[in-house]
DNA sequence: CTCCAAAATGCCTCTCAATGGCACTTTACC
DNA sequence: GGTAAAGTGCCATTGAGAGGCATTTTGGAG
């Protein structure tokens, strides 16, 4: 992909973004994201708030940026692939290949994205609701992948892959924080992959016996009880 | 439930609540959300605006208060049964027979609320957001009523929860309008079971084989297929 | 190199949702 | 009837977001 060279506009804007990104990610984690106001954070990357707006759609779009890289990227590799076989399975490895293929900067930012998103209701909210536009986009590709036919199927599909990365994103924020760089990756990796093997036990999870004293009366299954 | 009889109070609360959530409805549904300011809607309820935020939380809850009671509904459902046998049964059934429950002045309100949220981008982005906390909502009652273990099977349950709920919440607003009453009632929860009947299939779709001229390699199963 | 047009930026004004303090009004209860 | 608590309205303020337009920067042709 070797296109003409960036002219020099170009590179500035990339600049000028990747440094409101950046100083919004700093000032948010120092004073929280309610706490900091365009005009201190233009004050800080010397950009007028005008300017941020012709960037970033909104104040949380700034903060959301790491996430929304994700699913660009995510949403791209799909785009790309072939498929074959099972259509879950395919959305499932196309999801942690492409965190795979985020580089170590990226990660950086996504954590802090994620820390951000679990102190502030408002960002938990537009990532939540990003999410579900996410899924409309999934299911966009999938419709034209598959064949084109509007298949309910393809929609569950869709809501079953996003709803797998949030228990999974979730589970990853509460865990150890104490792996770095490629660990904190596959340990991401390895929740994405426990919530996508248990979706089919979730499916058939029964109430436990109301005259058990234990678990022990649980759904047998691909045992994803917590350990 | 015969507690102490309302008082004037209370009476007169409840009156306002449900003057401003009907004037915003028809407010909303004439002009559009964005175009009414909050003063017109309180000139309009003959209350201030500071009123106002005594009684929504912001200016999107007014809008979204027919949703929201259904799912306060259903938690309070969820919360009363006793847990026996397939929990995503359980589930379903429950959400239904909610929806069945709610009345003919709420599936009124209720529509109007569809219809705005379908041409609204904020209300859209709000009320997913607002489903996923009620996703959250669900776990921890079904976590409290399973006994107790954080198990993943059971987050992935709520979520899938409202997967088919947006689901056949989507196929509802889109299809024929014209059934009336009880009819439009069944029809959502018609689309329901579409979608929690399509689950197990979503969960085995296979990519039509590449040299297949038609759907006709598609993965057997329940047929959710568009017709 | 110069010039001009296009693109990017900053300044400014405005709107409106949201917040909150406090004076005033209404209701409840003794 | 009197008083305290609850409810309401008025007012001021903040900050995100929108947009017009002047100014600055960059690109490209001659």
């Amino acid at each position: 992909m070797t296109g003409p060279a960036p002219s020099l506009r170009d590179r500035k804007k990339q600049r000028t973004r990747v440094l409101l990104h950046e100083t919004a990610l700093r000032l948010f984690l120092q004073r929280g994201f309610d706490a900091v106001t365009l005009d201190e954070l233009g004050e800080a990357a010397e950009v007028s708030r005008r300017t941020f707006f012709r960037y970033f759609a909104a104040k949380d779009a700034v903060a959301l940026a790491a996430e929304t890289e994700l699913w660009d990227a995510y949403l791209h590799r799909l785009a790309d692939r072939e498929w074959r076989g099972s259509v879950l399975a395919a959305l499932r490895d196309s999801l942690t290949d492409t965190v795979r293929a985020m580089g170590d900067e990226w990660l950086r930012r996504f954590l802090a994205t994620r820390g951000l998103i679990a102190r502030t209701p408002a960002l938990r909210a537009a990532s939540d609701a990003a999410g579900i536009r996410t899924q409309d986009r999934i299911a966009d590709v999938l419709d034209t992948a598959l064949g084109g036919e509007r298949d309910l199927r393809v929609r569950l599909l869709a809501e079953l892959t996003l709803a797998a990365w949030r228990c999974a994103a979730r589970e990853w924020v509460r865990g150890d924080k104490r792996p770095a760089g490629r660990a904190k990756v596959d340990g991401l990796v390895r929740h994405l992959d426990d919530a996508f093997d248990a979706l089919p036990a979730a499916l058939g999870l029964t109430a436990p016996a109301r005259d058990a004293a234990g678990p022990a009366a649980a759904s047998a299954g691909a045992a994803s009880r917590r350990r």
